[in-house]
DNA sequence: CAGATCTCAGAATGACTGATATTC
DNA sequence: CGAATATCAGTCATTCTGAGATCT
C-alpha cells in the first residue's frame, strides 16, 4: 500500500497491512466456497450457542441485528439452518443449525485454518505465540 | 465483536480486533481534526517526496487515482496543497505542499503519535518492540 | 405503557472500475 | 499509433441508522 516512511514504520500502519492482507486471503477463501464472513460467523454462533433468537445473535456475534437478517435468509434458503416461530414468545424466532449446517461449517473451519496458517506462515512456533499473546493484551 | 470460542481465539480473529480498534481510535482522532486517512497519507507522501504528480501520489500511497482527485480537491481547498500544472508535461499537475500543510502535517503526526502511544498502551517496551518485528515480518 | 424483537429501506464509508479528453 | 495522465460517474461490499409492525 504504501513505502512512505512517516507511515510505513508505524504500529498502527504494520497492524493494519497485516490485517489486511489476512483479511483479503480469507474474503477471497470463503467467497470460493460461495459464502462470506457473515455466514460463518452466524453458524459458529449457532453451534457454540445452540439455537438461539436473533437478537441473541447480533448481541453475540458483532453482526448487526439488521444483518443477521439478511444473513440468515441465505443459510436457510441453503438449508444450512432453520428459523421456526417461539412458540412461547412471539416476537422471537429460534434459529437452529441444521446437520448440513454443521457439516458446512466444519468445512469452513478446515478453510479458516488454511488461512491462518498461510499468514502465520513466515513466523517461528514462538514468533506465533508471542503474537497471539500480545494481541490478545491489546484486546 | 464476538466472544465465541471458535472465532475469537483464532489469530486473524485477534488481529482483526486490535486493528479494528486501532482504525476507530484513529479515524475519531481525525475526525476531531476534520480530515481523514486519505488527506494525511497524501500530505505524509507530498513532505516525503516533495512536489509529485497525482499518479505519483496514487502509486505511492496506495490511494486509488481516482480517490487522489478529490482529496486533493479538498487539501487545495484548505490551502495545504497546490495544484499546478506542468509546464514540461502538460498533462500532469505538479502537487507541492504548503507551509500551512507542513504545519498541519506535524500536528497530524502529533495525533497519530498519541494514539498509537493509547493503543500501545497495555503492552510493556519489549512486547512493542516485538509486536512491530513480528508483523513486520508478516507484511 | 415501556421495552424487546424482527424486518425493511436507505445512508455512510472506503475501495475500486470504466470511460473520456488530453497530452506525450 | 500506444501509453500515461487527470477527471468524472458510478459500482460494490460492509457497516450502521431509522422507522415500522408485532408482541411481552
Amino acid at each position: 500500500m504504501t513505502s512512505l516512511q512517516r507511515v510505513a514504520n508505524r504500529p498502527t500502519w504494520l497492524l493494519s497491512r497485516a490485517n489486511a492482507r489476512a483479511q483479503a486471503l480469507l474474503a477471497d477463501a470463503f467467497a470460493a466456497e460461495g459464502v462470506r464472513g457473515y455466514h460463518f460467523r452466524l453458524l459458529a454462533a449457532l453451534d457454540e450457542l445452540g439455537p438461539a433468537s436473533q437478537a441473541e445473535l447480533a448481541r453475540s456475534t458483532g453482526v448487526d441485528r439488521s444483518d443477521v437478517v439478511a444473513t440468515l435468509d441465505d443459510l436457510v434458503g441453503w438449508r444450512l439452518a432453520r428459523r421456526d416461530p417461539d412458540p412461547v414468545d412471539r416476537r422471537r424466532n429460534i434459529v437452529t443449525i441444521t446437520a448440513r449446517g454443521t457439516t458446512r461449517l466444519a468445512g469452513l473451519d478446515a478453510v479458516l485454518d488454511e488461512v491462518q496458517a498461510a499468514v502465520l506462515g513466515p513466523l517461528t512456533a514462538g514468533e506465533r505465540a508471542a503474537l497471539v499473546r500480545i494481541l490478545a493484551k491489546l484486546g
